[in-house]
DNA sequence: TCTGGGGTCCTAGGACCC
DNA sequence: TCTGGGGTCCTAGGACCC
């Protein structure tokens, strides 16, 4: 049986943990630079707000006064994601993390009344040891098993754990009541396609000819219908594996054209993307750069440029990708436009262990590997950005807006006390957390 | 005025080869 | 007028996810 635990709206449950004022309260969580909403507690949902609106649009709106709004806080939600994955780890023999809010647990050799009675502990602690609402999807496959936590999430009597055993009469009556784009992997335009088919709920896909359906569509489509129907052919153990891309990039706080001001975004995210490739163990062949102009203004010249600049040698030291980063705005850059938007994607990854056994490859610069992994501790310890690569020029335009960020609780000490907080709150928290280590 | 960020996988089609 | 057949590799772009 393969489990599904998903934290209900996770941002905003998150920011309720350690401000508890706003519980029953419509609460939405915005995206970076404030721009549009990515997280609405039930209370908003119920008020009809849209997922992705315009944050501009919501203080427009004439529930404006009564809905709270909080900046993005992933230094906080990373940390209650990663105490979620080790209670599970605590508890249960394998955990495969699929996001910030979701993860998968492998409960071989359980009978399904076991894994039921686990779904529910499991609800039970998460809520007492870290204050988070999830709930569980229990199913023989993993496209079952988010349609259970679908279903677990959406009927109030299945009391946030839903077990699906998967070929009975109780699942096939779900899928039957459940439209196909409900279904994992089937989006908007799947879903048109699949009606004009005829297949309209999950039960008519579950159904469907697997061979039809990837020449008509793709093997992805055929390998989820499969899955409904109960044969496993998802695995998850990619979950683990490096990535095979990494990339940063933000709007800018303010439009600009000035080159330092897109040099000085560019060199903050080549920075961050140089410490992601470093903390999965990989190295890095070439350097891809963008620029974006600001899509919805019609009136302004539009410009998308980007540019790939290919590394002298792998590496994962932040100085080279900081020369590519260089190079490659030299190349692109254009004064006349006004720009909203950089970003740096590292490609062509390797892992650095089985290259850096080649005889072949030795390291470009003497001592790299202690000064980056120096560098690394540092800001783990005291905060990013706290050494940086020669950035002397902390605040401009690109800065992002974050009005409304609560503070970050659980890795921030001196952020504990900060003014707005709850003293009692977090004390609460700590307390727990103290008596499980 | 103000509209997110970070991934994955797959497919179509072009370039190139014999 | 009529203009082969098959393969590989790469990239751009679409679709999906959260």
């Amino acid at each position: 049986m393969i489990g599904l635990v998903d934290a209900n709206n996770f941002y905003v449950s998150c920011e309720r943990v350690f401000q508890p004022e706003l519980n029953g309260r419509p609460v939405a969580v915005l995206s970076n630079n404030d721009g549009c909403i990515i997280a609405r507690s039930e209370e908003l949902k119920a008020l009809e707000i849209p997922m992705g609106l315009p944050a501009y649009q919501l203080t427009n709106g004439q529930n404006a006064a009564s809905i709270h709004l909080r900046s993005s806080n992933y230094e906080l939600y990373g940390d209650m994601s990663a105490r979620l994955a080790q209670l599970l780890r605590d508890v249960c023999p394998a955990v495969a993390p699929y996001s910030i809010d979701e993860m998968f647990i492998y409960l071989d050799g359980m009978t399904p009344t076991q894994c039921h009675t686990l779904g529910q502990q499991l609800r039970r602690r998460i809520r007492r040891q870290l204050g988070l609402p999830v709930c569980v999807g229990l199913a023989p496959t993993h496209t079952l098993a988010k349609f259970a936590n679908h279903l677990a999430k959406k009927e109030p009597h299945f009391e946030g754990v839903c077990l699906l055993a998967g070929n009975d009469a109780v699942t096939h009556r779900w899928l039957k009541a459940t439209p196909v784009g409900a279904v994992w992997g089937v989006g908007r335009r799947l879903a048109a396609r699949l009606e004009l088919m005829g297949i309209r709920t999950a039960w008519a896909l579950s159904q469907a000819d697997p061979k039809q359906l990837r020449k008509r569509f793709s093997v992805v489509l055929a390998r989820t219908a499969m899955e409904l129907a109960g044969t496993p052919c998802l695995s998850m153990n990619a979950l683990d594996e490096p990535r095979q891309r990494i990339m940063t990039s933000r709007s800018f706080g303010q439009p600009t054209g000035a080159y330092a001001d897109v040099h000085n975004a560019l060199r903050r995210h080549a920075q961050r993307s140089a410490e992601k490739l470093r903390r999965q163990g990989s190295l890095a062949g070439a350097v891809l750069l963008f620029l974006h102009t600001n899509r919805h203004r019609r009136d302004q010249p539009q410009y998308f440029p980007q540019t790939v600049v290919t590394l002298p040698t792998l590496s994962d030291d932040t100085r080279d990708i900081l020369d590519a980063v260089r190079q490659g705005l030299a190349a692109i850059y254009r004064p006349r436009y006004r720009f909203i938007k950089a970003g740096v994607m590292l490609l062509g990854l390797v892992d650095a262990e089985q290259h850096q056994l080649s005889l072949l490859n030795p390291p470009l610069r003497p001592r790299h590997a202690e000064l980056m992994g120096t560098v690394d501790a540092i800001n783990r310890r005291l905060g990013q950005d706290t050494i940086r690569f020669g950035m002397t020029q902390a605040q401009g335009a690109w800065e992002l807006r974050c009005a409304h960020r609560s503070a970050r609780f659980t890795t921030q000490w001196g952020e504990l006390a900060r003014a707005g907080t709850h003293p009692g709150a977090v004390a609460h928290y700590l307390a727990q957390q103290s008596s499980r280590s």
